[in-house]
DNA sequence: TAGATTGTTAATCGATTAACAATC
DNA sequence: TAGATTGTTAATCGATTAACAATC
């Protein structure tokens, strides 16, 4: 809550604070309002009321008695909380279908981030640009992101190549890595790894699907 | 844990299952062996051991005592448990990047999913094939759906399309939804949306890199 | 047998929900 | 003022971890 103290916010409320962030985007997208309920926003994400509150006191942003919160307040306490105004640079390695997707998609700027660079080793992409970012050699990966003092890296390689793409990176000095190979990296504690596995959506959708 | 009534696995418990069946199908791929502990399993998927044990008893496997585990009988057990056994078709609406990047991946089989066909609105692409999919036009999503009895729909379209394209595939029948598009989805309750937004990501990775 | 590992019960931890006085 | 909504404390719930007798 305070300013000096870290306190720490769980990935659990974190990603709260994005479902929250996204509805208010898109709700005042369609119909401009100044305030909201913690009762309305809970009933639209099936998430308890108490915990919206909670939430929005964890980032400091306070309601108002009988009325509820003031929208862009919220609004501007996650942007500040997920840090979505301290905009920063990332890579993506890797420029297969995935890869390209990510590329493409303009959304990532409203959260700070800002991909300036495509990496592959096909010799046929090198030079030729996705999604407005130039593609350049593997070669280039390490002095890229010294120069630029890139933060994260997004790989979208195949699993065979996942691992020595993280090694690098990782001694090219970046502090998070994006994961979308099908594999587990192995890293140093100190780099924050997000996995995003498309098989454990798949398991819940399997085992729903049995019959 | 019993055949008659159903013990329901919890989403975390579902998640963690298919970690362990990635893991061990890793590890033997690279060296055969035939049985495991779970402290071995454990600490390298830095989860706590009797968690481990307490999955597998769920799912009705047995370990051995002063062994382990067969590593055959809990690939057995996992796949059993989350219906890998039982395949079921499914059919990506929208051809763009990621779709395409769904089509071409082949490691959908293994757990039981096979993608059966492609829908996508733009006339350029109706005839072509993606990954093996021919793609079909989306007036005859419903009807394909209906007469192949489909239960699973993916949906890779933009946000803008998601809505429509999901109300077509629940009154064609559907049990499940995939949702890669970055929208909420307002379906009946009978049908289980599992929701893939890249977003939620990105809140703790924004986060992670703040500075 | 001795020793490592299991299966299970008990204890802990954290997250979610309920209750309610304080507030506008 | 009356009434709706907040902020916060207490209670509940579930999930994780620790402990340990049973087992091979």
């Amino acid at each position: 809550v305070s300013t000096d103290g870290k306190p720490r916010l769980g990935r659990r409320v974190l990603e709260r604070l994005m479902r929250y962030y996204r509805f208010l985007s898109e709700t005042t997208a369609r119909k401009p309002l100044e305030s909201v309920t913690s009762a309305h926003i809970a009933a639209a994400l099936d998430i308890d009321a108490t915990q919206v509150r909670k939430d929005f006191g964890a980032i400091g942003v306070l309601g108002m008695g009988r009325v509820g919160f003031d929208v862009c307040e919220v609004c501007r306490g996650i942007r500040v909380a997920l840090g979505f105004d301290q905009p920063y640079q990332a890579v993506v390695v890797g420029t297969g279908h995935l890869g390209s997707a990510l590329l493409a998609y303009p959304g990532f700027a409203t959260y700070g981030l800002e991909i300036v660079a495509a990496f592959d080793k096909a010799k046929g992409k090198i030079g030729t640009t996705v999604g407005r970012c130039p593609v350049k050699s593997m070669r280039s990966l390490k002095p890229f992101i010294r120069k630029h003092g890139i933060r994260l890296a997004i790989i979208t390689t195949p699993a065979s190549a996942a691992q020595t793409v993280a090694d690098r990176v990782v001694s090219a000095g970046v502090s998070a890595i994006w994961n979308f190979s099908p594999t587990q990296l192995v890293v140093p504690r100190h780099v924050y790894v997000r996995n995003e596995h498309i098989s454990l959506g798949l398991s819940v959708l399997a085992y729903h699907l049995k019959r």
